[in-house]
DNA sequence: TCAATAATCACATAATCTATTGAATGAGTC
DNA sequence: GACTCATTCAATAGATTATGTGATTATTGA
């Protein structure tokens, strides 16, 4: 084989791993995939595709070796097949961050004065977490707290913030956090905590970054 | 803007600096653009490509915030904007290089015996530079040594080697290197060193790499 | 001002990608 | 064995992308 092809032929399988991250649906579906492993249907629902759809750009991407399957009885368990696709997404949402001003607009228009929710980080928080002085709020969907959440984290689910908020401790401070810089549920909460009186910091990170930091992790305690 | 909306938008952009990504040829030109700073016509020689084509790639390339560009004269100049676009690059290839079965069977097959050319790491390159007992000798084009080198280092492309090879000093041990990990250059020019009886080894990052690492980099020198 | 050159643009064509639909598969249940 | 459900497959139409050709723009130097 001549130097030449051998280099075409590598950037072709460079560009097949690329080509799995130029749709924004199969991004999503990767993003969903980083909080834990899931079924095609709870993939479908969460990132609003149909089941077909769905299942079709699974295949894609794990023709491109980014996720594995398994099947039990009748489900199909998705999961990332590495960490090195979490490195890649964020590398991804940095860059498209930095370059793309149409990113940073959108950052800052919706998430009202960004700053203002004063983000937490990753090392403070494990800090402060271990002197119980903070109540650490996971407000993700029920099914991707049970899959793993950060380790003596209340789970909480966005939507029904409101009717349990009596199980936070009113003098403690809240911090929120959901499945990583780009998702809105902890800045919802932060804000909804805010108004019921609450001292609530968001976590700048979410959960993925979390387990990739090496942070104590936990499953759904029974 | 609702929360679908705004997620679906963020969703979108990072597919748009994906999709840069997603063919081979746009992945060759930045990895060329790594090496430095070069021109549309540049470009399109070392890539293989008709002028027109690279242009279009380029402009596709400049929307999504990779490369920017500067006119001088006439010309054209392109440059990387960004070393984040460097960190994605090399996160790309570390997952395609684990994930694709392929990529390995490339690697293996063409590079005969890969680990037979015993491969040096930057570091331990940067310890015995210092010490003058390796000759440290860059086999890129002259218009790449021009743009940018390891300090230090002597440039002969490796299609001169072979004339030039005298201007080597057979007593010490050479170490080759070119674009990175996947260029053939070094490993083409580590054989023919050694059919010339020289104690000659690759260096297994590239001068991206190098660069990237905050090592001491000069340009031509007068 | 004119010719030469680098780069881009505009258009046409072929190839590829995406979403939808409905059928097929395969495991579990009654 | 018939039925249900999760998932995949296959076929299709519509949208997007890649590339070549030839025209156009911008800059330099005669």
């Amino acid at each position: 084989m001549a130097v030449k092809d051998y280099k075409k032929s590598i950037f072709e399988q460079f560009a097949r791993t690329g080509k799995a991250f130029s749709n924004a649906h199969r991004i999503e579906l990767l993003e969903i995939l980083a909080q834990g492993e899931r079924t095609v249907e709870q993939l479908s629902q969460a990132a609003g595709l149909t089941v077909a759809n769905t299942s079709q750009h699974l295949q894609l991407l794990r023709n491109a070796g980014l996720v594995t399957a398994r099947k039990v009885g009748q489900y199909v368990h998705y999961n990332l097949s590495d960490d090195l696709v979490v490195d890649l997404l964020v590398a991804l949402r940095k860059l498209s961050e930095r370059h793309l001003a149409e990113v940073e607009r959108l950052v800052n228009t919706y998430l009202t004065v960004k700053d203002d929710l004063e983000p937490i980080h990753i090392h403070e928080l494990m800090e402060r977490a271990g002197d119980g002085v903070v109540t650490v709020l996971d407000v993700r969907p029920e099914a991707e707290y049970d899959a793993g959440h950060i380790k003596g984290a209340l789970g909480i689910p966005m939507d029904q913030l409101e009717e349990r908020i009596d199980e936070l401790k009113p003098e403690q401070e809240v911090v929120a956090y959901c499945r990583g810089p780009y998702c809105m549920l902890a800045y919802d909460a932060v804000v909804k905590l805010r108004e019921k009186g609450f001292e609530a910091r968001r976590l700048e990170e979410g959960f993925p970054e979390w387990r990739k930091a090496g942070m104590p992790v936990e499953l759904k305690q029974e």
